[in-house]
DNA sequence: TATGAATGAGGGTTCATTCAT
DNA sequence: GATGAATGAACCCTCATTCAT
């Protein structure tokens, strides 16, 4: 199943059903999980019966790895694209904030990308994984960077990534957008916290603990 | 009225099985998920029929209801216990640490714990967010704690004890037994950066960005 | 299954419990059919497990066995007690009266005994049905004395006794203790119609319809 | 579009099918009753898998709201087009007669639709139940519009309505068409029974009774 | 007698998927 | 592309019944 741009044209009317089938999956994926959504349902929600899902895809698991797959794509394009706009801040604020942003826009992809990993055929869980290592390796990268210039004190720096991305990759769960906190105090906030907790200069010793 | 001792096993083998289908309905829901669970495998998994499932828990649900909220229960009682033993140790690192020990030795209960909860039935999802309501209240108890006393420098205790809660729930997604890092280096890398993220004194001023 | 009354002997103590199992599983019988009644729901009316029917009938076929012998068994007993009372009225009126009373006042009984027949097995239909048979043969010999006697105008007794049986067997399925009649007056009502549809000296002729 | 006329069968096929499901659940039900009829078993008739009942009807409980309305449909409808071959005869006569007919021609449709009302779920039942109001109301109105123009002599039109209908929907449970009567001497037993029980001038007066 | 636990069968229903039209 | 109907497997759950205690 190839998602690359220029292999689009097979698909040239763009099948606006195919479309609509793709957001109603994601939207009840998102809400009830891949196991317990039928293709009824997202029939129904589409407008269209059970059997015309089949026209666009050749099987319920197949609709679950585009989702992921495009999504892991569209998140790797975008990253692509913000590195076109420099700025001249610190990169790991750069990427916090970006994170950040993007899953709040895209919370239904978010969440499916992390909680319908289980749910992958395994074929189609190591091509969504390989790209998820991708977009951490992004981050490592920063961190480890960041600690070789003396910038970030960082011991280690895929635990690190883990860390932080855990961390921010948690928000949509909570966030609404009548919230308390505005979509920029959040970044803000995590943006400290984040470059807090791998700041150098704060000597903490491990220590002991009963 | 009995005294041979080989009678026990009658007597308690009803709860004994209790007990098995709590073991096995943990271990397959962590693994595949509540909804992709059927009660034939967790039958199965026990070496009883399926109907004899329902002499100890009425529905599917109550099961999942049961082992959240048993959870929830034995969480909470585990930090009491702790706070029982007290250490002179800084609170936010005993509860990092603590944290982390609980959820390492209980990765099924707290997987199920954050990914099943969607397909808790409303009432059963309020008793179980309540539970964790209370857990959550901890962590931002001291946080507050430690703002106030200038310990640390926290902007919005709630958003910080979800951002820590996240960092520390996803270790067991990766932790491996004979992994790179012991869980002691484990405590140890969380607890810097955790109280790193909250240190006082560092001038991380929230910044514009487009 | 015996249940004649000198049998009763070998249950001496009187079993309780057998008989609000006989009552429990009447009321649910009668209310939602024999096949749609568990032997569950019966335990629990009566305040007990399932397992503990087992001990006063073999199987739930046997517990509905008993409720209509002991039904037809009742019904025969009460007529020849009413015969040992006798009246100078017409037997006919006797007769109507004395059925519509007592199925008054067993409605569960008799509408069991009507709705469940297809729900005994054959050897225990054969046996409900020969008393019933017994029940229609004392309205069939008063029609048919009556009959000989020039009293009644009938052409076939035994379609006349189905069809006033069935007339009369319908009353408790609408009947209401605090209904527009009285018991009463349905007595009076039935019994005129009852009669008048036997009067003799009403040339009524069969005749062609198209 | 189409004009190969071998292409109807493929057109209608759905619907054959559903025709057949009707069929088969009607004689079941009659046979064993609603409760102790599997949808296996009615599959199984129709020579189908359970699982295509339901491109059909929604549930069993609709299969069966479905036989009694259109059971009481096509009985009211037949009763009006009765009425359309107006005939010169007495119309309790008239109604008797149709009435047997009718109901011997389909005494599976009539058994399930007084023996099944209980198995009815509320808002059905009701339906259901204003159906079988309107049928009776012919009878009952017959019976006022006879009584006052003193054709009749009848006490409580209502009761008399349920007497002679419950008297005539008996008959399909003992009629055998090889027995000893034939329909028409039934017709014309009963059509005689029921206007002698309702004749005027025949000085049955109520009378008390111990 | 009553219980708690188990069984084996079967209940109604839904599932992803196929396919002729 | 979409539909209606079908399949075969599986779903959760309940059933009558048994039996050691």
């Amino acid at each position: 199943m190839d998602i690359s741009p220029d292999n689009r044209t097979h698909r040239t009317k763009g099948s606006e059903t195919a479309a609509r089938v793709r957001g109603a999956a994601l939207r009840l994926f998102a809400q009830n999980g891949y196991a317990a959504v039928s293709m009824r349902e997202i029939a129904n929600e589409v407008g269209v019966r059970p059997g015309a899902l089949y026209n666009h895809f050749s099987t319920k698991q197949d609709l679950l790895k585009h989702l992921m797959l495009s999504h892991m794509a569209a998140l790797m394009e975008a990253w692509h694209h913000q590195l076109g706009n420099p700025s001249a801040s610190d990169p790991l604020d750069t990427f916090v904030r970006f994170h950040i942003r993007y899953h709040l826009d895209r919370a239904d992809e978010v969440f499916i990308s992390y909680m319908e990993l289980r749910n992958l055929e395994p074929q189609n869980f190591k091509q969504v994984e390989t790209e998820r290592r991708k977009y951490e390796a992004i981050l490592t990268g920063i961190l480890e960077a960041g600690s070789k210039a003396g910038v970030y004190a960082v011991e280690d720096a895929k635990v690190t990534t883990r860390a932080i991305i855990a961390m921010l990759t948690a928000i949509p769960s909570w966030y609404r957008d009548n919230g308390a906190l505005s979509r920029q105090q959040i970044e803000d906030l995590y943006s400290t916290m984040v470059r807090k907790s791998v700041a150098p200069g704060l000597p903490y010793e491990p220590r002991e603990n009963g």
